[in-house]
DNA sequence: TCCATGACATCTG
DNA sequence: ACAGATGCCATGG
């Protein structure tokens, strides 16, 4: 039997292979992530995947911002990705991140 | 099929 | 810098 709706399976898998390529100690939009899956402009698609993500997850899911530098995600899972960001030596000053060090990929090293 | 929802992005005031 | 309005894309009822 064919699967002709396997659509979503397919964006879900490309934005968790994107994840997978994000360094430890760098953080990438939600927007960005979703271009580098191949899906502009379906960065809700991003969060509604990663929302579904398994809690004991390998991937770094904690390494995703909004086009802030902000974290979207509500709490409490917010303290925990903060704790996480900042154990990888990522530095939130008042409650935001500086996209222009730690945004991946980052062009000079590209 | 239509409508509501969401870990977003961008523009405007 | 901040809040509100609008646009986007896929999912689920």
């Amino acid at each position: 039997m064919r699967k002709i709706k396997s659509e979503a399976n397919d964006a879900t898998s490309r934005i968790c292979l994107a994840l997978a390529q994000v360094p430890s100690g760098r953080v990438v939009t939600y927007g960005r992530l979703a271009e580098l899956a191949g899906l502009p402009r379906a960065a809700r698609l991003v969060g509604q995947t990663l929302r579904k993500l398994p809690k004991d997850t390998r991937l770094p899911w904690h390494r995703v911002l909004n086009a802030q530098g902000k974290i979207s995600l509500p709490e409490p899972g917010a303290q925990r990705q903060m704790k996480r960001l900042e154990a990888e030596g990522i530095t939130l000053m008042n409650g935001k991140v500086d996209l222009g060090i730690y945004l991946w990929p980052q062009e000079k090293e590209l």
